[in-house]
DNA sequence: AACAGGAATTAGACGTAGTTTAAATTTCTG
DNA sequence: CAGAAATTTAAACTACGTCTAATTCCTGTT
């Protein structure tokens, strides 16, 4: 596992210095609610996280600012629920479990896995990333649907 | 490729009927919609195409039979754009390309490829389904953002 | 044909994630 | 400090999807 620690306000500014970014006061609290817990975070739970104590940033600026970080490289959005998406500070090549019953969203190192027969992109294409997402659910709550058939 | 011809009226009550759907008049022009063309559609394009020449299915009706199809195992869901789901007529495993310029989606047989050293699913859990999504995009449009780093 | 009853459909109100706008505030620079 | 540029903000707005309650359709019975 790779050693995100809970980072200082300071080891956070530099962080986003590095990558071009002004780190404001607003940015830098962004940034550490997904920096020092290692989670996947939607921007709803962001925005309380950050406001926890007292109302301090707005929803604009934290969508605002994950845009930012996206477009930056220092974080990666993951799409897995039709109805939210999930900032991933972790940028390394890697996929995902994704637990359908509690929406929780666990990381699969990429050096762990091989795809091969991978099929080149169509002409004038270029990949851009792979992704995978391996959908789970609790062992015994079968769904009915499928025995119905 | 799969032959999935553009399917008649009779052939496709018949393929509802085998799913356990009451064929209705609503369902069928849905169900035409979605396999006589081999595409990925959203809500929105299924309920224009269904509309196309007078209106006769309602929003709700379009939504409620998607929900219905995917239950019964007739379409499957295809998450890759955070602002719409796109439902997909074929059901075999396969993988999709997903061109980022032109929010297009191709078809990946899953036969071509292997993913080796897919971590077992977490102790209770059982894998449902492994979703590979491969993110294309025209070769000269470069991003500015990785070069800036 | 009349009718009862359940399934399917519907318009329109609603909820919610995310965007936009225009103004206010902060920050930078000389 | 003045002025400009960048950032933040509240609030209005858009769009996808859901819900509700009423209506229509279908099927079997008499």
């Amino acid at each position: 596992m790779s050693p995100h620690c809970p980072l200082t306000r300071e080891e956070a500014a530099d962080l986003l210095r590095r990558h071009g970014i002004t780190p404001t006061h607003q940015r830098l609290e962004i940034a550490h609610a997904l920096f020092s817990r290692r989670q996947h975070l939607s921007a709803d739970q962001i925005l309380a996280a950050v406001n926890l104590r007292h109302s301090e940033t707005s929803k604009a600026t934290v969508y605002n600012t994950l845009k930012l970080f996206l477009e930056k490289g220092l974080v990666r959005e993951v799409i897995v629920d039709p109805s939210k998406v999930f900032y991933d500070p972790h940028t390394e090549p890697h996929h995902h479990f994704y637990n359908l019953a509690s929406g929780e969203l666990i990381d699969i190192d990429a050096e762990d896995m091989q795809v091969t027969g991978l099929p080149a992109a169509p002409a004038g294409m270029v990949a851009e990333r792979v992704d995978i997402i391996i959908r789970i659910r609790p062992e015994a709550t079968t769904q009915t649907a499928t025995r119905a058939a």
